[in-house]
DNA sequence: ATATAAAGTTAGATTAATCTAACAAAAATA
DNA sequence: TATTTTTGTTAGATTAATCTAACTTTATAT
């Protein structure tokens, strides 16, 4: 009923409404590398199937039902990368590309099972929670390493960017989910942090990686 | 390069030119459920993509480039439904239409990395063999039970139609491939076979379904 | 406030994949 | 051989998804 193409639609859709609040027809051209006026028909033709609310020059934004359908999609995508890492051995910089496409298989129980044999994960290989079977998703309270201050120690949640040069990027510095992090300094003039973590005594992040890196403050409870 | 599409057509004229050698635009026609006015332009572009060798009214051949790539879609679509069954817990009833879908992932260290964690296999769940990276395909000198003779003992090495209403009718006879089985003795009038396997001292098994089942003889070697 | 730039829409064209209907060739039957 | 049936092709229409180009609306800058 919905084709692959309004799939991938209704998801980044979905994925710009979290990240932005707002979403116009431009920014999900550009997410999408398609033309605008392509994206304003299928606009139209998703608020034909109640997918979507459109009224010419409005932001847009997904109905209720619009919302489940792509809380769906982003179940299955980041069940996928789960069982990508978990159960096949690829690294968190190589399961994006494969679950963009394994996200539109029609198989309800070619996901279950993969549920099952990760045991009903609720965080995708990059910390971004995983929807339920009704497509509901919630966000934890992560904060931004950015936010913290100095002297505080926090643990890696999760991270913004999943692109591949960003993943190996930390693979490099070995940095990974679950990791305890120490905020040594911060660098006034940049924003830039001095941190310690696992083996490394003293290792320098900058402003645009701590920006992209989620973390909860330790000894919370 | 090669759309989903077309390797459907692809795959589907090496699948019939293995079973019943000449294919013709009719065959595959019903074969795909697709009318034959459009199996024909669907030839000419594959003919132009020198995929097939086209001719009007003469029966349907791959080119060597064309088995190839059959071949290697075959090999996708087989390591995939090994996959579900060995390490994923699905029946042999229930692979092939999830097959049908994931046999279209673009991703060659997907499949690679499914090739490793089974072992290297070279048959699928149903016996056929899985084509190697080269897309070739060797059939091993199976006989159909049909053609076994009263005394023999033989074992199960595959199942012509996979069908699922054909793999429940085996589950249901605790017949899978590897089983041993005795020939007691033939009816002439309806060719159909009394046999012996398992803890079943006697079982009936028609025409029909002795067509349907490939064995190799026992104590070849 | 006016001009310019950016964002958004509409109209019309294109490509892939499909169909129906009319026609043509080949095969089977009488 | 002549007729009928089956198989195959061609022409033209349709739908989904895309594009370019022209135009309009909204936002930004002077
Ligand atoms: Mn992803
Ligand atoms: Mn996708
Ligand atoms: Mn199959
Ligand atoms: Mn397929």
């Amino acid at each position: 009923m919905i084709s692959l193409t309004e799939e991938n639609y209704l998801k980044e859709l979905f994925n710009l409404s979290s990240e932005s609040g707002e979403v116009n027809v431009n920014e999900l051209s550009k997410r999408l590398e398609i033309k605008m006026s392509t994206v304003t028909s299928m606009m139209k033709k998703l608020a034909e199937k109640e997918l979507v609310h459109y009224e010419s020059y409005k932001p847009l934004k997904l109905t209720e039902k619009g919302k489940i359908e792509a809380g769906l999609i982003i179940r299955k995508h980041r069940l996928t990368e789960m069982f990508l890492v978990e159960k096949m051995g690829f690294g968190w910089e190589d399961v994006h590309e494969i679950a963009e496409q394994i996200e539109h298989i029609q198989s309800v129980g070619f996901f279950e099972k993969m549920d099952e044999q990760l045991g009903y994960p609720t965080i995708d290989p990059h910390g971004s929670p995983i929807p339920d079977k009704n497509g509901k998703i919630v966000w934890p309270t992560y904060s931004k390493l950015s936010e913290c201050k100095a002297g505080e120690t926090v643990r890696l949640s999760a991270v913004i960017n999943t692109s591949s040069e960003f993943l190996k990027f930390l693979n490099v510095r070995e940095m990974k989910l679950g990791l305890k992090i120490k905020i040594k300094s911060i660098e006034i003039f940049d924003k830039s942090m001095e941190v310690s973590y696992g083996k490394k005594p003293s290792e320098t992040l900058s402003n645009i990686v701590c920006e992209r890196l989620l973390v909860e403050k330790e000894g919370r409870f």
